[in-house]
DNA sequence: TTTATATTTCGTTATGTGGCGAAATGGCGG
DNA sequence: CCGCCATTTCGCCACATAACGAAATATAAA
């Protein structure tokens, strides 16, 4: 029961399903990340731990980057179906076609080049 | 996504998610949720429209009494695989087989009576 | 119509949550 | 070891939400 009430509660933000859907077939870094939603690093932070604890997502280092991908087939199952049931629910909608339009955009940049301008603004 | 949404912020509550799975395959009162909760029943009624608005259940009255019972075949098909998905990753929980013991005792009192005893505490 | 009563609506309160900026953390290059 | 920099943690604020009791609503019985 509490694992369960920690997914529906992640998936409960609009933010967070839609990193969830971003990350699907695919690994992103935090800063591309704040750059589909345009939300601060720290406030992207908080939502990738929430996401991480209700195991909906992995985190993996990698230099200074930290990159994150949906669960894999070792998570729960009621993890896996929660991810399978958001993605055929949303993947045809409005918002998340945009965010992966905007997703192709954002993977063109060098992340190197992509940190730097958020350091900026 | 908004729908979805909605849905997520209605599972993301753990007493509506036992309103949700009591209801599974029987229709139950408002009294007799009030009842298997212990909560008040402004505070239930709140829950009932939030899982009503979800589409995750419906309302039918009947004479003083309001039943709901789950989403039928009607509904979304995002709601039925909600649905599904939440039973599916909790009907073996402690949680809620003690609810459903606890809905068998409820269910031998007359529902008249049920209230009356409601009204007084 | 009046009364009784099951449920909902309203108003209030306490707690939870998302957002940000500032400071702390941790890995890499010098 | 030191500084750089991507990310996280912390402290704070604004707003959302779950809980209750009281009042309103709606239906059945009298």
């Amino acid at each position: 029961m509490f694992a369960f009430m920690t997914i529906t509660k992640a998936l409960s933000d609009e933010n967070r399903v839609r990193i969830l859907l971003a990350l699907d077939g695919r690994e992103l870094c935090v800063c591309q990340i704040i750059e589909l939603l345009g939300l601060a690093p720290s406030t992207v932070s908080k939502h990738m731990s929430i996401l991480a604890n209700a195991r909906l997502v992995e985190g993996r280092q990698e230099g200074r980057w930290r990159y994150y991908r949906q669960a894999g087939d070792d998570a729960p199952e009621e993890v896996r179906e929660a991810i399978a049931w958001t993605f055929r629910s949303l993947s045809k909608t409005l918002q998340i076609r945009q965010d992966m339009e905007c997703l192709n955009e954002i993977l063109k940049i060098d992340p190197e080049i992509l940190c730097r301008t958020q350091n900026r603004a």
